[in-house]
RNA sequence: GGGCGAUUAGCUCAGCUGGUUCAGAGCAUCUGGUUUACACCCAGAGGGUCGGCGGUUCGAAUCCGUCAUCGCCCACCA
């Protein structure tokens, strides 16, 4: 057969992707076999594909092969997220570069351009899966906010509120300025950030009045002097002494001379700053508290923007850090101000917009997470589902035991619209007026909330509103939080909130692995948790294996920003997707991040080339079935068969425990060491003669099996590879064989082999030493003690060796060097070309060594402590440490003497 | 401020219930080797007081305490 004699990576690939999508190979349906599931985590739908989404699905489809060759029904069910706030925020940006304000369309307009966007770019990103190798069942391919996942999720909004568990309230929440929206808790970064702490004055009430000098104040310490617009308090300790004579006193807000009251809680810290606080209700979080707590006007200063609103008196319509730099010129003009010093503190960052997040006071819809969660938390903890690697048990457990309620309503146009009605007798009402008084109603369509209002209002009646009574609903006009579609992917994905007992969900579910990054274990995997709980009583997936972050040499995150990421694509391109598979994982244990460096995916398209050229030095092999086959060859046929079962069984055991990066590791070394390195070189007939028959069917047998078990990690090579090996049924594909199996193994066999390898490696060196080319024969004698040298390979010590003739000798050879593997002696006559010398002092440093072994070994058997305590096994292992050191103590002496 | 985890060869990491899996792997380095599948290769070598200090034990990389350094998560100190 004729073999390009270098592989190409991209024909190939592209080649036995289309077969396998012809063949329908990724396809399940339900059936009889076990299932094993997994389902993608959705990537944006607008996104392209980086590093990270490399790492993470190339797990994911290494997990799927190997189980779809383990004989199970493997289903990878592939899809995209609507991204709600992200994709938002990328229309806005794109209309704007248009020339066109989001602010001036309708909502429908806006929805409009969001789909042509969505459809222009969607999906791009499971093309580029696909490049990769990704065996997902594309015909199941989900969006979440597709017809089926959008009626789950509205579904579910109904549902939940109807438990009574979804609730809107007035909070303090998290207002990007940018996006103009609320967002949840975890949405917000906290970053350290250099600013100042501004000491400000404000003057005591019914203080002498006169000029600043002389007058009486208090000083207040703040980051954020334009907030002073917004304060209704001072609040000082009530253990302060400090401030005593100030108790009940007001003062005025400076520039605009508002009064407000001291006020006491214990809440300051007497320690911090000048220990007195400033207080501003609407912005910022703990002042709100005490706002409640001592009934305070709340002064709302900002618009959604972040500009200043009508309410703030002064700098109407500039933005919030304009004005701090304006605000603070007027204030030392004023007089007001005692001293600016550097300060580093955290401040809020919106996770998708990066601009400082303004704590605001807002209607949002909540959910509540005290009752539904303790499912998910027993479940993690009792490791009913377990997290790979498990330090992440105690994070998760961290934040369920703290967790607040779930602010799930977002100030967006894009993304799953909020089935709340707001009833109102007129039909211009804006949204937040009359709430109260009306009332709203959930209900999955308009349809359906207009029977609710009739049942729940009957007085209202029963006809549109208008001039004949009655009424109108208008729809909340927000959407849903994204991971509030996201949260029920596993069961949306099978319709298994619509449809709880259809025959899909019934079989996929529960799945079986998630892999993901740690950076969303909250935002979705413990969400999803509580919705799996919650919808199927059962948890959504039985482990979950978090993969690290892909870094670059120098530990930094890979971004866009630094530009240190490298294209996927172009990776694909120049090292093929076998190649950078491998390379990604090489080193990437679970939860460790990844540092990635292009001599990985080298190394990796390194061994898709090792693996070829194997192939072409078996496939250019000329075969004689009349031949017998040789006894190095069927020995060392055998040896490899125990060889390899016991390396499948470590795999499995690897991939047992999510070690995937050491079941590679298993893979990579049996490839290059065992099977080419050893196997093939022991097999290998003599130039451009033929091999035997019986080895070489057993061979390619051999190879069958090997390039199964590469398969998962590298589909590509292999299928091509196994398509060559032997003559193969259409429809064919090493994607529906079996994985290798461990059948048992003889680990004397192994062993012994390993003093084969022993012998071998101590003829290199003295070829090496003595410069003795390969292709000149040697002769080597072999002392046949009572520990003796398993004789079984001495067929391959000839092939291997290049020997002329083996002995099996009595008596030491003289003029010859040696070697010794375990306590045997192995002799090379090199026809009095020996350095005595030089054999004297190598003897003599490795009986120097021996003997100091046994002097180590004999001191622990000489403590009686040791003898009395330590486990038999353990004294017996040591005693025949000693056994052995003796035996070779005595070869050692021996030759040592017969040198002289 | 609270919690979690880590520290083993130049780098990235294995090392399970203390004892031959006990000091390991891959990469990197160094030395030698190419008419005969593969220099995307082969053969060899060097390199570590297992972060420091105490303790438990016959025996500690492994268990305990403590300190140091790093990383991550959470938290409302202006």
């Amino acid at each position: 057969m004729d073999i390009p004699s270098k592989y190409n990576p991209a024909e190939v690939e592209n080649k036995w992707y289309q077969y396998w999508m012809e063949n329908k190979f990724f396809h399940s349906e339900p059936d009889e076999r076990e299932p094993y599931t997994i389902v993608i985590p959705p990537p944006n739908v607008t996104g392209v594909l980086h590093m990270g989404h490399m790492l993470n699905n190339t797990i994911q489809d290494i997990l799927t092969r190997r189980a779809r060759m383990l004989g199970k029904n493997a289903c990878w069910v592939p899809g995209t997220d609507h991204a709600s706030i992200a994709t938002e925020a990328r229309v806005v940006n794109k209309l704007k570069n248009e020339g066109i304000s989001k602010f001036d369309l309708t909502r429908d307009e806006f929805l409009n351009h969001a789909w042509e966007w969505t459809h222009k770019h969607g999906g791009i990103i499971l093309e580029q899966l696909k490049k990769l190798g990704a065996s997902c069942d594309w015909d199941r391919t989900a969006f979440t906010m597709d017809e089926i996942r959008s009626e789950s999720v509205i579904k579910t909004f109904v549902d939940l509120h109807d438990k009574g568990l979804i609730y809107r309230g007035v909070r303090m929440v998290n207002w990007d300025p940018a996006a103009k929206t609320a967002l949840s808790d975890e949405e917000v970064i906290f970053k350290e950030v250099q600013s100042k702490l501004y000491y400000l004055k404000y003057r005591i009430e019914s203080s002498p009045s006169g000029g600043v000098e002389g007058a009486s104040f208090i000083t207040i310490a703040t980051t954020r002097p334009e907030t002073i617009l917004g304060d209704t308090a001072v609040c000082v300790n009530p253990n302060d002494e400090r401030f005593y004579h100030l108790k009940g006193k007001r003062v005025l807000v400076p520039l605009i001379n508002r009064s407000i009251p001291i006020i006491e809680d214990e809440y300051v810290d007497m320690e911090f700053g000048t220990g007195c606080l400033k207080i501003t209700p609407s912005h910022d979080v703990n002042d709100y508290e005490i706002g409640l707590r001592f009934n305070l006007p709340s002064i709302d200063i900002f618009n959604e923007d972040g500009t200043m609103s009508e309410a703030a008196g002064l700098f109407i319509g500039e933005d919030r850090f304009v004005v701090r730099e304006k605000i603070m010129i007027e204030l030392e003009a004023a007089g007001n101000v005692a001293k600016v010093e550097d300060y580093t503190n955290k401040v809020g960052f919106s996770e998708r917009t990066h601009v400082p997040i303004e704590p605001k006071l807002s209607a949002q819809w909540f959910l509540k997470m005290g009752s539904i969660i303790q499912p998910a938390i027993d479940n993690v903890l009792n490791d009913t589902i377990q997290f790979y690697p498990p330090k992440f048990k105690n994070i998760y457990r961290h934040w369920m035991e703290n967790i607040k309620d779930w602010c799930i309503s977002r100030q967006l146009w894009w993304g799953h619209r909020i089935p709340v009605w707001y009833i109102s007798p007129s039909p211009a009402l804006p949204q937040g007026e009359g709430e109260s008084n009306y009332g709203f109603v959930v209900a999955a369509t308009e349809e359906e909330a207009r029977k609710l209002v009739i049942e729940k209002f009957p007085s209202l009646g029963g006809v549109r509103g208008g001039s004949g009574g009655g009424f109108f609903l208008h729809q909340d006009e927000d959407v849903l939080d994204t991971w509030f579609s996201s949260w029920l992917w596993p069961i949306s994905v099978f319709d298994g909130i619509s449809n709880p007992d259809n025959k899909e969900i019934n079989y996929y579910y529960p799945t079986n692995d998630l892999v993901t990054g740690p950076d969303i274990i909250f935002f979705w995997v413990a969400r999803m948790i509580i919705s799996g709980y919650e919808y199927r009583d059962q948890f959504p997936f039985k482990n979950v294996y978090f993969t690290g972050m892909v870094r670059d040499k120098q530990r930094r995150k890979m971004s866009k920003s630094l530009g240190n990421s490298p294209d996927p694509l172009d990776l694909i391109e120049t090292y093929g997707a076998d190649g950078v598979r491998v390379g990604m994982l090489l080193c990437s244990p679970a939860g460790g991040d990844l540092m990635f460096d292009e001599s990985l995916p080298q190394q990796g398209a390194g061994f898709v080339t090792k693996i070829w050229n194997s192939f072409r030095l078996v496939n250019g092999w000329e075969v004689d079935k009349k031949l017998p086959q040789p006894e190095h060859s069927r020995i060392a046929i055998s040896w490899f068969h125990e060889k390899f079962s016991q390396i499948v069984e470590q795999t499995d055991d690897h991939f047992d425990k999510f070690r995937i990066s050491d079941a590679l590791m298993n893979v990579y070394t049996t490839v290059r060491d065992e099977f080419s390195g050893w196997l093939l070189e022991m097999v290998k007939p003599v130039y451009q003669q033929p091999i035997d028959g019986k080895t070489y069917e057993e061979l390619i047998d051999i190879f069958d099996e090997v390039l199964r078990f590469l398969h998962p990690f590298m589909p590509f090579v292999s299928e091509e590879i196994w398509q060559l090996l032997k003559e193969r049924k259409q429809g064919h594909s090493i994607t529906i064989s079996s994985w290798p199996k461990s059948t048992g193994y003889d680990e004397t066999l192994i062993a012994q082999f390993e003093d084969v390898k022993e012998a071998i490696a101590g003829l290199r060196t003295i070829r090496t030493k003595n410069n003795i080319p390969n292709k000149d024969q040697l002769e080597l004698s072999i002392m046949v003690g009572d520990k003796g040298f398993a004789p079984e390979f001495n067929s391959v010590l000839v092939k291997m060796g290049n020997l002329s003739a083996l002995n099996l000798i009595t008596e030491e050879v003289k003029a010859a060097a040696s070697f010794l593997v375990k306590s045997t002696t192995f002799f090379v006559p090199m026809g009095g070309t020996i350095d005595v010398a030089e054999e004297l002092k190598k003897l003599q440093a490795e009986l120097d060594y021996a003997k100091g072994f046994l002097n180590s070994v004999v001191k622990k058997l000489c403590n009686e402590r040791f003898v009395s305590s330590a486990p038999e096994a353990v004294v017996a292992i040591e005693r025949a440490k000693q056994a052995d050191a003796e035996a070779k103590i005595k070869v050692l002496e021996e030759q040592i003497v017969g040198l002289r």
